[in-house]
DNA sequence: ACCGCCTACGACGAGTTGTAGTAGTATGGC
DNA sequence: GCCATACTACTACAACTCGTCGTAGGCGGT
C-alpha cells in the first residue's frame, strides 16, 4: 500500500510484459517473458508482481482462481511522473530545462519537428480557450 | 573508475551544492550544505564525494593539501543523461514520446511554447544544413 | 614536538534487489 | 470422494546500496 515510486529493473521488464499482453496472469506472463530470454521460475513473477502491486503500479483481480493482473499506470503515465520527477530533481520544478535538453541530446527528423509544432499549436490553443477547469478526455460535440 | 550512472538522493545533494560553487573543497561545501540545513559529519561529505568520484561524476584536483573538487557533469548533461536513459528504458530509445509526454503533463506559458517553437526553427536550420542525409518534405524558403 | 586539519579506508545497520523454495488451498478429472 | 495439479501467500537469503560516520595516520605551521 505504500506508493513508492521507484521501480527496479526486473520490475519494470515484468510491467512492460504487462503493458504487452494489457492484462494477464502470472502463467501468461511468465511465458511471454519466457520468449524475450527471461528464464524466471514462476514464483520469482509472483514476487515481482506482488512487489509491482504493493508499490502501486499494478492491480490484481482475485476473483478468479488465477489472478490476473493488470496495470495501473500506463507508460505515458510513467513517462510524465518521471519527467516530473525529474524537473523536481534538477530544475526545481520547472520543464523547459527538459524540453530544452531533449531537443539538444537528441537528433530529430523534419517529420517529427513538424508534428511538434503541431502540438506546440494545439496546446497554445486549447490554453488559451480552455481556461477553467481541468481537461479530461471528455470533449464535448464537435 | 566504474561509471555507474545512479545517484542517490544525498550524492545528487552534494552535487547541486557543488555545481553552485563551481568547485570547492569538502570544508567548503559542507559549510553550504550547512546553511542548506544539511548538519552532516566532515566525513560523510568526504564520503558522498568519493562516490561521484567513482561514479565519474566529480573530479579532484589533489595537488593542494585540502583536494579541490569540481564538478564533470553539468546539470544539463545529467538532465540529457537522464532523458536518455528514460528513452532507453520505456520507449526503445526514441524521444519523441518523452516530448509528448512534457508537453501534455506540463502547463507552459505562452512564452514558452514561443520559445520552444524557435528551439525548433533552429533546431531544423540547423540538422538541414549540418547534415543533409535525408530529405523529406523539408520545405525550403527564401 | 605538538596541534589541528586533511585524507584514506573501514564499518555497520537498514533497506532494496534478484531469485527462488515451501506450505497450504482450491479445482477439475476420474 | 480423492488425488494430482495449479495457484497463492509467505518466507528466505545473499549481494548490494545508502546514509552516516569513526579512526588511523600524514603534513605543515609554531
Amino acid at each position: 500500500m505504500s506508493a513508492k515510486r521507484t521501480l527496479s529493473e526486473t520490475e519494470l521488464e515484468v510491467l512492460k510484459a504487462l503493458w504487452e499482453l494489457g492484462s494477464g496472469t502470472v502463467r501468461s506472463l511468465n511465458e511471454l517473458l519466457h520468449e524475450r530470454g527471461r528464464r524466471w521460475a514462476y514464483t520469482t513473477v509472483l514476487t515481482l508482481l506482488y512487489r509491482l502491486e504493493s508499490k502501486g503500479f499494478v492491480a490484481s483481480d482475485k476473483t478468479a482462481v488465477a489472478h490476473v493482473f493488470r496495470p495501473l499506470v500506463s507508460r505515458e503515465k510513467l513517462l510524465r511522473q518521471r519527467l516530473t520527477h525529474l524537473a523536481d530533481e534538477l530544475c526545481e520544478g520547472t520543464a523547459t530545462p527538459l524540453v530544452q535538453a531533449l531537443v539538444e541530446g537528441h537528433r530529430f527528423s523534419a517529420d517529427e519537428i513538424e508534428q511538434f509544432r503541431q502540438m506546440l499549436d494545439e496546446l497554445e490553443t486549447r490554453q488559451a480557450s480552455d481556461r477553467p477547469p481541468r481537461r479530461t478526455k471528455r470533449n464535448r460535440e464537435p
